[in-house]
RNA sequence: GGUGCGGUAGUUCAGUUUGGUUAGAAUGCCGGCCUGUCACGCCGGAGGUCGAGGGUUCGAGCCCCUUCCGCACCGCCA
């Protein structure tokens, strides 16, 4: 036997038991004729005690048989803290290398060399925490999905490629030559066939694929929260799944949410806060200023066609320095601003960056739309309004990131609905679909979604629906089209041909007229949860083994050539 | 595709503004001393293609050009 007991489990009530423990040695402590030694494993440390010294270095695997005793002095920071095991017999089970960084709970190492020494990283508690944590998660979803009655269905990764969205990762077929599966997106199509067979409650955790650009929080592979119902409106589907919600925050991380959660539509999340994903953890919202400010001389308003505001609480005391560098920030091209605009409202009175244009009851009276009071700064950008908004968002973002106000204790959910259905592009003149293109148009909004009017289509919504939580979106979904005719209309306002619709859809069309009952769903971003309630911005560390920012495993070091064996059997040729 | 920051000892960094003797610190590692440590302490030691290539110069970690790599962000992510 290993093991009789593991690093984190022995107390002060164990003393006297003779125990056998089993781990990796943290960190020697030599005194001489004494000997301290942290042993590992995932459940804790546990201090042994050597007589003289031992012979035992970083990470090597031992194990152990001794008594345990009381500790003469305690270390209250361990729960194994009063107690430690007068060792009798040693054991080295396997020797160890000196690790390339300190495997402790905080390593020396950065980011690179723990990400290509993964399975040493993964040793330390900060990320042992983090997968329990999601295994945690995990649990909860599936215990409150299945009471639910629903069914967790595979579906498959090989399927077909449509270039609709986001660029698919391809895999060529070696028994048909110059074809090629694309790895899933998303189960989209396949969770809307499981309606159609009549499994009403599907859900799935389920990996997902994008071969697009990374960030903190994107992963080229990627895991869903992906469920459909049938015979639901939006209704049934924001209650059940603000239900899972809720017992996913109050049995992983002890946490009670509102309910009902707030909404909010999606044209007010613009308006009020320049994000479709705004953080409610701080109010600073977003006031329009346009009328008060336009026609007063001042050309860079009169020819703005929006004109917002922000009011940073108790800032009037900023510098004109402080105030020069928010202006080069609003200025970077990340940000995309021509200029800041300024009030301080100070005890001694008001000043702006344009009192020569505006008299001291006009300036007033921009504060005070902007809900600022004394000693408050306000913040000004224009320019065109929904472009406005968004910068307007980014600085107030900016803002409460530097005056404290988005601790990640602090959880604030919401749902987000009435998204626009589609989206007009500029550049390819033509309408792109906001959500997806199996988003069914508000039932009131049918007669506009049929219309030829590009005004009509504009203002068509959807019954879909965001779950963000601190300025992050989590999931999202909607309710979907259950009618080929609508489906098909759907395609043809998208600008994609029949035949190009048949091509690529045509199973799905051809499912809906076999009896296709009502259904809608959603998905979440299983990664960005799991980080958020860890809270913490990346999802790397709750990935066991995730990808660089130029999507390499620099462990296994992949993506990597092929032998020309290979590609001749997938009837390959790589481009010279 | 673009912007910013970074690459110097096993590791984390200083040194680059203003080129100049033998490139430093901390930590880790090795050796010695130490009976209550838990960031143990004290003494000693080893350890460097300064990311790579080219250039300027009497002389380059430092200046110039090219290139590779990492992180964050913009575009992108229906």
């Amino acid at each position: 036997m290993y093991r009789t007991h593991t690093c984190g489990e022995l107390r002060i009530s164990d003393v006297g038991s003779q125990v056998t423990l089993s781990g990796w040695v943290q960190k020697v402590r030599s005194l001489g004729s004494m000997t301290f030694v942290d042993l590992r494993d995932r459940y804790g440390i546990t201090q042994l005690v050597f007589d003289g010294t031992a012979d035992l270095g970083r990470e090597y695997v031992i194990q152990i048989k001794g008594t345990v005793m009381e500790r003469e002095s305690k270390n209250p920071k361990l729960p194994t803290g009063d107690i430690e095991i007068k060792v009798a017999e040693t054991k080295v089970l396997n020797k160890a290398q000196t690790p390339p960084f300190t495997i402790e709970e905080s390593s020396d190492g950065g980011e690179d060399i723990r990400a290509k020494y993964r399975y040493l990283d993964l040793r330390r508690p900060p990320l042992q925490r983090a997968l329990a944590l999601r295994h945690r998660l995990a649990q909860e979803i599936r215990t409150y999905l299945d009471g639910q009655q629903f069914m967790e269905i595979e579906t498959p990764y090989l399927i077909k490629s449509t270039p609709e969205g986001a660029r698919d990762f391809v895999v060529p077929s070696r028994m048909n030559p110059g074809n090629f599966y694309a790895l899933p997106q998303s189960p989209q199509t396949f969770k809307q066939l499981l309606m159609v067979a009549g499994y009403d409650r599907y859900f799935q955790i389920v990996r997902c694929f994008r071969d697009e650009d990374l960030r903190a929080d994107r992963q080229p592979e990627f895991t869903q929260i992906d469920c459909e119902m049938s015979f639901v409106e939006q209704e049934d589907v924001l209650n059940m799944f603000e239900g899972m919600m809720r017992q996913m925050f109050k049995n992983a991380v002890g946490v009670d949410i509102p309910d009902p959660l707030p909404r909010m539509s999606w044209y007010d999340a613009m308006d009020n806060y320049g994000s479709d994903k705004p953080d409610i953890r701080f109010d600073m919202k977003i006031h329009e200023v346009t009328d008060l400010v336009k026609g007063c001389g001042f050309s860079v308003f009169d020819s703005a066609e929006y004109i917002g505001a922000i009011a940073v609480k108790d800032c009037a005391s900023y510098t004109r320095k402080q105030i020069d560098e928010l202006t080069e920030w609003v200025k970077r091209p990340q940000v995309g601003a021509k200029g800041l605009v300024y009030i301080k409202l100070a005890e001694d009175g008001i000043k702006s960056s344009v009192d020569k244009f505006y008299t001291p009851e006009q300036v007033k009276a921009i504060a005070d739309k902007a809900g600022a009071q004394t000693g408050d700064l306000v913040l000004i950008l224009c320019g065109p309004k929904r472009k406005t908004q968004n910068m307007l968002g980014v600085l107030r973002i900016e803002m409460g990131n530097r005056l404290g106000y988005r601790d990640p204790k602090v959880f604030a959910p919401l749902w987000i609905v009435d998204f626009p259905l589609l989206e007009w592009d500029d550049e390819t003149q033509r309408f792109y679909a906001m959500h997806h293109p199996f988003t069914a148009p508000k039932p009131e909004h049918e007669e506009w979604f049929y219309s030829d009017k590009k005004e009509d289509l504009e203002r068509v919504c959807a019954n879909a629906y965001d779950f963000v939580l601190n300025g992050t979106e989590l999931g999202g979904g909607s309710i979907r089209i259950h009618n080929a005719d609508m489906q098909s209309r759907m395609f043809e306002v998208l600008g994609i041909s029949k035949e190009e619709a048949e091509y690529k859809f045509g199973f799905i069309i051809n499912a809906f007229k076999f009896g296709a009952p009502p259904h809608g769903g959603l998905a979440f971003g299983f990664d960005r949860v799991c980080a958020l309630f860890g809270g913490q911005e990346t999802i790397r560390d709750y990935i066991a083994f995730p990808k660089n920012n130029q999507g390499r495993d620099v462990m296994i070091d992949s993506p990597s050539e092929i032998d020309r064996t290979q590609l001749d059997e997938l009837h390959l040729d790589i481009k010279a």
